[in-house]
DNA sequence: AGCACGCCGACT
DNA sequence: GTCGGCGTGCTC
């Protein structure tokens, strides 16, 4: 008789399942969770339906132990097939996506904190010093926060409890998350509100898929209106899933949650507690648990019965992951609701084209909320003309846009200057031998940050003090900054209104998310009267007094070869101008830009959003660009230059010859360095209804394997063309 | 992704 | 002479 064997997937970077022999008082079934012998460890994995027949392996090693814990939905064993089939990417290295956790520290477990107890260890280094200075004050704290604050490993921390100087304590748990209460607070819907509520409603009861765009400018309620379909979900027994894009800024959306039903619903995203993460886990494939809202590696989460999907600001770049597997989460989460049957809803003021697209060709139904809640209106908007009435040299704030600001704050108001540059200038030369200051590990210039005196690269994290003379030429104090940053605007603004009180808001502030949720609320208290900030302000805030919108330089991001350039830039200025006028009776927003006659700025002045879509697709349309034709990208890099051409030349002459599909390339990419690695791009253009990803894996199976330091990196549906 | 095996610099 | 740095290669 033969070996019972069954096929498991391994949450690491292999691609199929492996063959184990299922020990005879064990029965497993596909989605059941096992403990295996992997190498020299033991990882835990998951029943993968079986692929072939009979193993051709002769040796198997045998499952070493079932888990307990519930089995994974079919529905996610194909979602994990689906991705890793659609971005090329290891299905392995997918499932981690949905296993990302430790269930070793199951529920007896706790959290282990660390104290300092014994003498320093004979072997001192440098780290462990570290860790000892941080803990000389006798406090007990958790390993892994003992690890970071002190900037080491945890492994560093590790050794010194085995040499006794640590000991290592258990910590208290945290609560889970309650039930929430669908009748906590229901709330008063305009008729528009009322009538795209029940559709949904209908919709979560159909059981069925379908993908709704609710479409309403800020403030116009679209999340009092699919918390209705959350409500639904709930009292049909079903759990429901709410994406958000940006996981620092969620404070505020749990507590709109809480305001409605009671509580605050189970949160995720990757800085979730390990231990925290295994239980919501475990809450959330038993059932438990009835709302997660989260970052978009919650889309992978095992939930035992789904009854609705909502992607919030669905056209918000944060969805694409760009690092490991490159995955759209809202193209990915319309997969999961065609998967599990149930209704997908995308929000946004300024859907994505993508989404635009298929509300046009009635493929998502589109719920529109016209009027903003509670009367207030978009602000009238005008630009200034930079070529005509810019300010003079070395400045940046024009004089129609200083007096709009003194005239906000003579009425009490606030004012926000939107400017998408952290630091203070992006570009610092030397005034005698014109040397640039430029990052060693990237193709990019040092961005000064003079609140910390650094020059900081912003793509690899590279710091350096300034250098009191130029590096070149040896000339003394001779550097300039050129262009302008949050900081320098600030600058600015102080020289200008000396008696106002500025804060400066950029992801890069110092103190993290806690620093920043107190700042938001001073503003909000009106304890700050001009905030000059980054693309951080645009999202999710609510500033009360708030009249006044100036955006520094609107054109940022239209100059380059981006396709996405217009639609970014039309996205986030009208996301940032959405900001004033919310309450104050007469909001208003400036506009500073070399090119007011562009279509995004034409559009935004006018109000006229259809204008905008309408110009976008027929430009998109007529390049072939998507959606109307689908792209992936291939980045070939290496540690050399030469290694990474010669690659991605000889990957582009493997190119199989397909009617219609073109590859363009190879060609340096934009950011020719990023951390040390040269990078050169090919990219593939295929029609609509062809399967880029089928090419292109055909393409690599028979293309030359990479040697050495090379790597090629897929991303289909790439966002970024940098 | 881990983790092992494997080949070149500063310490007992 | 060893400990240990991280460069490739395999994991049923």
């Amino acid at each position: 008789m033969a070996e019972r064997t069954v096929d498991v997937l391994v949450p690491v970077a292999v691609d199929s399942p492996y063959s184990y022999r299922i020990p005879a008082d064990l029965a497993l079934a596909p989605g059941d969770l096992v403990a295996v012998p992997f190498g020299s460890r033991r990882v835990i994995g998951a029943v993968w339906p079986s692929q072939q027949e009979v193993s051709a392996q002769t040796k198997l090693k045998p499952v070493s132990a079932k888990l307990d814990f519930p089995r994974l939905p079919q529905e996610l064993m194909r979602l994990v097939d689906w991705v890793a089939d659609y971005t090329l990417a290891p299905r392995g290295m997918v499932l981690r996506m949905a296993l990302r956790f430790d269930p070793e520290l199951g529920e007896a477990r706790a959290r282990v904190g660390v104290r300092l107890v014994g003498e320093p260890p004979p072997r001192m280094t440098a780290a462990r010093g570290r860790v000892i200075a941080l803990l000389s004050d006798g406090l007990v704290r958790p390993k892994v926060e003992a690890a970071k604050e002190a900037g080491v490993s945890a492994s560093v921390v590790d050794g010194l409890i085995d040499e006794g100087t640590l000991s290592a304590v258990e910590l208290a748990s945290e609560p889970i998350a309650p039930p929430p209460d669908v009748d906590f607070a229901r709330p008063e819907l305009s008729d528009a509100q009322a009538n795209a509520a029940e559709i949904l409603r209908a919709a979560v009861r159909a059981h069925n898929f379908s993908v709704n765009l609710l479409d309403g400018v800020t403030g116009s309620g679209k999340t009092e209106v699919y918390f209705e379909a959350v409500a639904e979900a709930m009292k049909a027994g079903k759990q429901a899933l709410i994406l958000l894009p940006e996981i620092a800024l969620t404070a505020r959306f749990l507590d709109r949650f809480a305001a409605r039903f009671g509580t605050r619903p189970a949160e995720w995203h990757s800085q979730i507690s390990p231990r925290r993460r295994a239980r919501i886990l475990e809450g959330v494939a038993s059932g438990e648990i009835a709302v997660v809202a989260g970052a978009r590696s919650a889309l992978f989460l095992p939930f035992r019965d789904l009854g609705v999907i909502v992607v919030d600001e669905e056209h918000d770049p944060a969805y694409k992951q760009e690092d490991g597997v490159h995955y759209h989460a809202r193209d990915m989460a319309v997969v999961r609701g065609q998967l599990a049957k149930v209704p997908v809803v995308l929000a946004s003021a300024t859907p994505s084209l993508e989404t635009e697209v298929n509300a046009r060709r009635g493929r998502y139904r589109r719920l529109e909320l016209p009027e903003r809640f509670g009367g207030s209106q978009i602000p009238p908007l005008t630009t200034i003309d930079l070529r005509k009435e810019g300010p003079p040299r070395g400045r940046w704030i024009a004089p129609r846009l200083e007096s709009a600001i003194g005239e906000t704050l003579a009425r009490g108001e606030q004012a926000l200057l939107f400017l998408n540059r952290r630091g203070y200038a992006p570009l610092t030369l030397c005034r005698a031998c014109g040397h640039r200051m430029r990052c060693p590990n990237c193709d990019a210039w040092l961005v000064e940050h003079r609140h910390r005196k650094r020059l900081a690269c912003h793509h690899c994290g590279f710091e350096t003090l300034l250098p009191p003379a130029c590096p070149k030429c040896g000339t003394a104090d001779s550097f300039v900054a050129l262009g302008p940053g949050v900081e320098r605007v600030e600058e600015e603004v102080r020289g200008l209104f000396p008696q106002a009180r500025t804060l400066v808001l950029s992801s890069d502030l110092a103190g993290g998310v806690e620093r920043l949720q107190a700042e938001l609320e001073s503003i909000a208290k009106r304890e700050t009267d001009i905030v000059i900030g980054t693309q951080l302000v645009a999202k999710g805030h609510h500033f009360p007094g708030l009249a006044l919108v100036g955006v520094v330089d609107s054109d940022f991001g239209l100059s380059q070869g981006d396709p996405r350039a217009a639609e970014r830039t039309f996205q986030l200025l009208h996301q940032v101008v959405g900001r004033a006028g919310r309450e104050a009776a007469a909001g208003k927003g400036l506009l500073q830009t070399y090119q007011p006659e562009h279509p995004v700025m034409a559009a935004l002045i006018a109000g006229d959003r259809k204008a905008f879509y309408d110009c976008e697709i027929a430009a998109r349309e007529e390049a072939g660009l998507p959606p109307f034709g689908r792209l992936a990208s291939l980045i070939v890099s290496a540690a050399d230059k030469p290694a990474a051409e010669a690659h991605a030349r000889k990957l582009a002459a493997t190119a199989p010859h397909e009617e219609g599909v073109r590859v363009l390339g190879p060609a340096e990419a934009p950011l020719g360095l990023i951390r040390g690695r040269h990078r050169w791009r090919l990219l593939a253009k295929s029609p609509r209804n062809f399967d880029l990803s089928g090419y292109l894996r055909d393409w690599l199976a028979q293309a030359p394997k990479p040697k050495g330091s090379v790597r090629v990196t897929i991303d289909v549906d790439p966002q970024s063309f940098l």
